[in-house]
DNA sequence: GTTGACTTAGTACATAGGTACGGAGTTTAT
DNA sequence: ATAAACTCCGTACCTATGTACTAAGTCAAC
C-alpha cells in the first residue's frame, strides 16, 4: 500500500490545477485510476513522474502530441533522441527565421526616422505594395 | 471611374481567399464599401494596397491585432517605429528562449546513448523528477 | 450529523488565425 | 432565358492548450 491521493493533493505535489490534470487525461497523456465505488479515484506516486515528465518535455518545447508518443522511455531511449534531435532541426529553423524577420525589420526601421511624416515614406511604399 | 473589383477578384489580385478577406473586414482590418442596392460591393485599388500591408506586416511577425493599430501610416511613421522596435525586443526574447531551449534539449541527448536500454537513463532520472 | 471542502462529469469559453459550409440572391455567358 | 459562376451572410468548425462553471455526489471535521 504505497502512499495513494487524490486528484487535488497530485495537482498540488506538481503544481499544476486538477483541470489541467483532468485535460491531460483527456488527451490521454495521464491514465485515470479506475474510479472506487461510490468513492474518489486514488492516484500513485507514479502519476507525480508521469506529470514531472510532462512538465519538463513541455518546458523543452515538446508538444502535447509528441509528449504523449515520448511518455515510455521505459523500453529505451532511442525514441526520446530521434523526437530531440528533430526538435533540434525545428528549433534552429525558428531560429533562423526569427534572425530573418529580425535583419528585415531593422533594414526597415533603418530606412526612415521615426519622425517622418512622408506621404512616400519608403517604409508606406514597402508596406504597401 | 477608378477600376473597382469585385471580393473575388480583389482576393485573386493578392493571392488570398475570399473567405480571409472577409475574415480581415470581421476584425476591422480591411474596410467593407457599401454594398450597392441589389448588388455586388465594389473594391476600390486602395484595398489591395491595404491587404498587401497586411501580408508584408505578418510575414515580418506582427499579429492581425498589432497591424489593425499599425494601419495609417499616412499620419507618419512614429507608431511604426515603436512598434517594431518592441517587435524587435520580443523577437530577441524569443530567440534566446529558443538557445536555452535547445542548449537544453544537446545536454540531455548528449548524457545518454540512443541505444541505452537502461532502466535508470539519465534522461529518464531528469525528466520524470 | 451537519457544514464545508473536495471530487466527478460534462460542457462552454478563451486565444489566434483562419477554413468550410449552406441557402439564398445576382451576374454573366451562351 | 437559363445554367454556371460568383457573392452574401451567418454560423460552425479547426488546432493547441488549457480555464471556468454547473450540478451533483462524497468525504472529513467539529
Amino acid at each position: 500500500m504505497g502512499k495513494t491521493m487524490t486528484i487535488g493533493k497530485l495537482a498540488n505535489e506538481v503544481g499544476i490545477s486538477v483541470e489541467t490534470i483532468r485535460f491531460y487525461q483527456r488527451k490521454g497523456l495521464v491514465a485515470q485510476p479506475k474510479k472506487p465505488l461510490n468513492g474518489f479515484r486514488q492516484y500513485e506516486f507514479d502519476t507525480i513522474e508521469q506529470l514531472n515528465f510532462i512538465i519538463n518535455a513541455k518546458s523543452l518545447g515538446f508538444t502535447l502530441n509528441e509528449i504523449r508518443t515520448l511518455d515510455n522511455l521505459s523500453s529505451g531511449c532511442k525514441l526520446f533522441h530521434d523526437l530531440a534531435n528533430s526538435k533540434l532541426e525545428s528549433i534552429k529553423n525558428e531560429i533562423s527565421k526569427l534572425h530573418e524577420i529580425e535583419t528585415k525589420i531593422k533594414n526597415l526601421v533603418g530606412s526612415c526616422s521615426p519622425e517622418c511624416k512622408a506621404e512616400h515614406c519608403s517604409i508606406a511604399a514597402k508596406m504597401y505594395s
